[in-house]
DNA sequence: CTGGGGACGGGGCCC
DNA sequence: CGGGCCCCGTCCCCA
């Protein structure tokens, strides 16, 4: 499935999503109950802190350790030390041509002056140029992007075509957000605050049709399919509709297509 | 068994 | 590049 929707909606009525009951949705959030739980809900500063989890290392192929998942991947506790010791360093944007996978060469040209230069010649392809910095747009507008080295991770074998996405990814597995309710951890702060929810029991998202509300946006979608007549997953064979794709898949399972 | 709610995971886009 | 946000999706539980 095309992940075009991920567009950000506005409140634009043409740029809808298909949910017509999402059309206006009574989003309030009510800082009330913020003010009756005095507790530091969302304390980035500490929760977030670069002492929370061990940097984010960069496992390409070509370093990606063969050991299994460590066992302990409390994301309080210690990481493996390996997580950190080669962290940022090389990836800290410089325009040194310093490092450990690039292919690079750097190589010294004589020209018919005797005038010798420095050339930096595309690992891949042969091809040279006078700075790194064009030897680097070289690789990242053809090479990289052809033969690309993914980004793996260290802790699954999840690969990514950008640094941003592991770096994301990693955060499942350090889980650098913890709730200092309960202690649970996310990859993500909204995930917390959306966790943090179920402990201040705030439902910023209200059904337009009934008085629920939600704490999950997600939630209220799935709850406003009930409000409609035609839900949106439907049976191919009975043409039965459902709310849920999962509600879909158990009609499935039991029977209705099995005849077929 | 079915329908619905609660909680949450995760990829991708926008700023 | 990172944070915030969007959306889809899944799992579990309960009435």
């Amino acid at each position: 499935m095309p992940r075009s929707f991920l567009v950000k909606k506005h409140t634009n009525s043409a740029k809808k999503p298909n949910y017509s009951e999402l059309e206006s949705p009574t989003v309030f959030i009510s800082p009330y109950i913020y003010r009756a739980i005095p507790l530091p809900l969302i304390p980035q500063a500490e929760i977030l802190s670069p002492g929370a989890y061990s940097p984010i290392t960069v496992w390409t192929t070509n370093n990606l350790p063969l050991s299994p998942l460590p066992s302990d991947l409390s994301p309080i506790s210690g990481y493996p030390s390996s997580l950190s010791d080669t962290s940022s360093k090389d990836h800290s944007g410089s325009e040194s041509p310093r490092s450990d996978e690039d292919e690079s060469i750097l190589t010294k040209l004589t020209d018919p002056h005797g005038v010798e230069t420095e050339k930096f010649q595309c690992g891949m392809c042969s091809k040279s140029y006078s700075t790194y910095s064009g030897l680097l747009k070289h690789k990242q507008l053809h090479c990289d992007a052809q033969s690309r080295k993914s980004f793996s991770c260290k802790y699954c074998e999840k690969e990514y075509v950008s640094l941003g996405a592991l770096k994301m990814h990693i955060r499942t597995h350090t889980l650098p957000c913890v709730c200092k309710i309960c202690g649970k951890a996310f990859s993500r702060p909204w995930l917390l605050q959306g966790h943090i929810r179920t402990h201040t029991g705030e439902k910023p998202f209200s059904c337009p049709h009934c008085n629920r509300a939600f704490a999950d946006r997600s939630n209220l979608r799935a709850h406003l399919q009930t409000h409609s007549d035609v839900k949106k997953y439907q049976c191919k064979n009975c043409s039965k509709t459902f709310s849920r794709m999962s509600l879909l898949h158990k009609h499935e399972e039991s029977g209705c297509c099995v005849a077929h």
